[in-house]
DNA sequence: TGTTGACTTAGAGCGCACTCACAGTTGGAG
DNA sequence: CTCCAACTGTGAGTGCGCTCTAAGTCAACA
């Protein structure tokens, strides 16, 4: 909850784990830990060092989006699993469908939250500084 | 993320702490761990049993939508242990200021990665069965 | 009055998502 | 060629928010 840059800037060339970092706000350690639990699959040189490209930055962008509405890393990786397997369309988009309906619910409660904030705000304001309080 | 209940209905007379559970939905495990961690006080019999009032009931539908929208418990406790103290005004308020901005910047967030959602189900939708896939 | 189920506290355990530490390998500037 | 910073995998550690357990106390009905 809460960034501070808005819109990633994709490069065209291959970027080494930690500059993926530095252009996604995703951590190296959190990158690597990722792509071990089967989110994501980068491209590796000859001796094995990642290489991130537009489409595996892309990726990572889209996965920190499902995080950041709260889907769990088991759903997203079977997302990635059905995806890889060609079957995005038959089994990872029912997975996005689902969480959509769950993202728009989770926004309607947090907006009625807000609501009730400001309501509590509103009441500091009204009651008199010395008056007692409750709650 | 996704309860079932909407509102409160909130009784006058006093509730043992899992009559309370089922009228809030928080588990009186929960609202155990709650009051052991100060964003609570409950009233007790003699005995020491606690029981909760209309008061107490609406605090925990506060605190509930306090942890709801991401404020961490030690910063409930900080506002808990203001408004008990009689300071809620001077220091109460300016966490739920805070907390009120951050929720604002976070539902915005969340409504950016919703479109983005939609646009990656947009694409399953607009492009072949058959056709190859990216991400 | 006896028994059963709900209550009490304190502490341990759990699941999740990182985050770090370690030991070893590699890439590129000087 | 040397050397340092950055990379590698694996496993352990951390922080958070519950959630459960254990041992004991209490309420209330037959």
């Amino acid at each position: 909850m809460g960034e501070e840059e808005e819109v990633l800037n994709i490069p065209s060339d291959l970027l080494s784990v930690s500059a993926a970092a530095q252009v996604t706000g995703i951590s190296a350690h959190t990158l690597r830990y990722y792509e071990r639990a089967g989110l994501l699959q980068t491209p590796r040189t000859a001796t094995g060092q990642r290489r991130y490209g537009p489409a595996e930055l892309l990726a990572v962008e889209f996965i920190s989006r499902l995080r950041a509405t709260g889907m769990p890393i088991r759903v997203i990786k079977t997302y990635a699993d059905a995806v890889r397997a060609g079957s995005g369309r038959e089994h990872g988009l029912p997975l996005l469908l689902a969480h959509r309906e769950q993202l728009i619910r989770d926004l309607a409660q947090r907006q009625a939250h807000l609501e009730a904030i400001n309501s509590k705000i509103t009441a500091y304001r009204d009651c008199a500084p010395t008056t007692k309080e409750r709650s």
